[in-house]
DNA sequence: CGTGATCTTGAATACGGTCAACGGTAGTGG
DNA sequence: CCACTACCGTTGACCGTATTCAAGATCACG
C-alpha cells in the first residue's frame, strides 16, 4: 500500500469493515478502536465455494474482504436465486449471530478472501459497545431494504429497469466503500450470476444487456461496468439512492 | 373476553405484542413487566389507509392490534409492490427505530386498530433490557427471511408454487399468535392485494386460486382460507418452516 | 494449444399480462 | 324495500415478455 508498513491479514480485514460501517454511519474513535480487537480468521477461497450452507448451524460470521460473494437458495429442477450481493466490508451472515440456523447459503462468486469472526467476539463487542449493535443492527435493516428493492424488480419492474436498477445500486454501493467511481465500478461475475439475482435466464440476461450497451447507457470491459449515462440509468429504473442509507451521496 | 374485568385498548395491544414476541422468542418476567408499561396511542383506521408513507421522517412505531396491513411502494404506470403482510402483534415499521426516513409505505389493508408507539420509549425499553434488544432486532431479521422467501418465489417459483407458499407462511404465521388452527385461517384481502403481493396480476390471480381449489389443496369461504391438503402444498411449494424463526412449530 | 466455461444467436414455446365485458354482492340512500 | 353504486370476482380473446432448447463462437486458464 506504499506505507512502508506491514499489514498483517487481520489488520487488512478489520480496516475494510471498518471502511464499510463508516459508510453508513459515524463511529467513535474508542468504537474504531474496539473493531481492530476483534479476533478473526482469514482464508482465501476459489469462485463458486460454499461458505456456509443452507440449514447449517454457525458459530462465526464471514466477513468479506476481497472478491464478491452472494446468498442464494436452491430450488428443485436446478433453479437459484440469489438475494443478495457482498462485496469487501460486508458480513454477508451477520443475521447468523441471532439466527445461527441458516435459512439460505452463502458462496463465493469470485476468488475470495473472507475473514471469520466468532460470534462469541461479536458479542462481547455489542454488549460492551451499544453504539455498534445499533450499527451492526441498522446494517441488517439497510440488507433487508435491499432486498424489497430487488423484490420490486423481481415483482414489478421489466428486465430491462431492473437490471439497470441493480447496476444503479452496485455503483453506489461499491463506490461508499472507495471500490468504484468516475462511472466506473468491477463487475466480476457472470451472466448466469446476474440472472440468478433478477429472477431471468442467462439468455434473456444475455439480451438485456445488448440492449443496454445498444442504448448507450452502460458499457462493459474485461469484467467492469461503465455507466455511460448515469441519468438515463436512474430514470429508467426509476432509481432512488435513499434505501441504502449511505452516509455521503455525493459526486458522480 | 369473559374476564370480567374491563381491559383498555393499550394493555389489549400490548398483550398482544406480547404475544407476537413470544412466539419468537422467550421473554423473561421482568421483559414482559417492561413491555406493559410501553405508553401507546390506538387508533382504528378503515382498509386503504397509508399510515405511514414512503419518504416520511417518523418518530414512532406502529403495532398492528386488530385487521392487517402491508408494506409497499408504488412504481409508475400503477404499479405496486407489496413487501410484506402484517397481523395483530406485528410492527411493520420497527426498522424506522434505526432508520426514521421511510423508504417504503404502511397502509392497512382491512379496517384495522393499530397502536403507536414513540420511538423515544421503545429507546428506553431496550436500553434498560438488552434481551428486548435482542428480541426485537431477531423480529427484523425473521422479516428480513420473509422477505428472501418471498424473493425466491418472486424469482424462480411458478405463480402457483408460489401462491401455495405464501398459504403455508401465512396459516403458520397466523396460528403462532392464535389466530388460525385446524387448517383455517383468515384471509381478508383482495385478489389485487395477493396479486401485489405475488408480483402477479389480478386476473391471474384468480385464475391460479380456481387451480388450487380445483386441486382440492385449498378453498375460500367468506375470506377464510381453508387448507384441504397441507402435505401437497408444503411439497409443491417447497415449504420450510424454518424461516419463519417460530419457537414452536407443533400440531397442523 | 487445448479444454471447459462463458457468451451469443436463433427458433419455437409457454407463462402470465392486458383489455374488455359481465356478474355478484354489500352498502347506501331515497 | 328497492334502486343505485362501487368494489370485487370471473371469464374470454389476444398479446408480449421471457423461457427453453440447441448450436456455435469466444474467452480464460492451465
Amino acid at each position: 500500500m506504499g506505507q512502508g508498513r506491514v499489514v498483517s491479514a487481520a489488520e487488512q480485514s478489520l480496516g475494510v469493515l471498518i471502511r464499510k460501517l463508516e459508510s453508513i454511519a459515524s463511529l467513535s474513535p474508542q468504537e474504531r478502536q474496539a473493531l481492530t480487537g476483534l479476533s478473526v480468521t482469514v482464508r482465501t477461497l476459489s469462485a463458486g465455494q460454499d461458505i456456509v450452507r443452507d440449514a447449517d448451524r454457525t458459530t462465526q460470521c464471514c466477513l468479506v474482504v476481497q472478491g464478491w460473494t452472494g446468498r442464494y437458495k436452491l430450488l428443485t429442477r436446478g433453479r437459484r436465486q440469489i438475494f443478495s450481493f457482498h462485496v469487501p466490508g460486508d458480513i454477508p451472515d451477520l443475521e447468523s449471530l441471532f439466527r445461527p440456523v441458516m435459512d439460505h447459503s452463502v458462496a463465493t462468486l469470485t476468488k475470495a478472501t473472507v475473514a471469520f469472526i466468532p460470534h462469541e467476539s461479536l458479542r462481547e463487542l455489542i454488549a460492551a459497545h451499544p453504539g455498534l449493535a445499533a450499527v451492526f443492527w441498522r446494517s441488517t435493516l439497510i440488507d433487508g431494504a435491499v432486498f424489497r428493492a430487488w423484490m420490486l424488480g423481481l415483482g414489478r419492474r421489466s428486465a430491462f429497469e431492473h437490471m439497470a436498477h441493480l447496476f444503479c445500486e452496485l455503483y453506489l454501493k461499491l463506490r461508499a466503500v472507495g471500490l468504484a467511481g468516475d462511472g466506473r465500478c468491477p463487475l466480476p461475475i457472470t451472466q448466469v450470476d446476474l440472472g440468478d439475482a433478477l429472477g431471468l435466464s442467462n439468455v434473456h440476461v444475455n439480451r438485456v444487456l445488448q440492449v443496454l450497451r445498444g442504448q448507450k447507457l452502460i458499457s462493459l470491459h474485461s469484467s467492469t461496468l461503465v455507466i455511460e449515462d448515469w441519468p438515463a440509468l436512474v430514470r429508467i429504473s426509476e432509481f432512488d439512492p435513499e434505501y441504502l442509507g449511505l452516509e455521503k451521496l455525493v459526486a458522480t
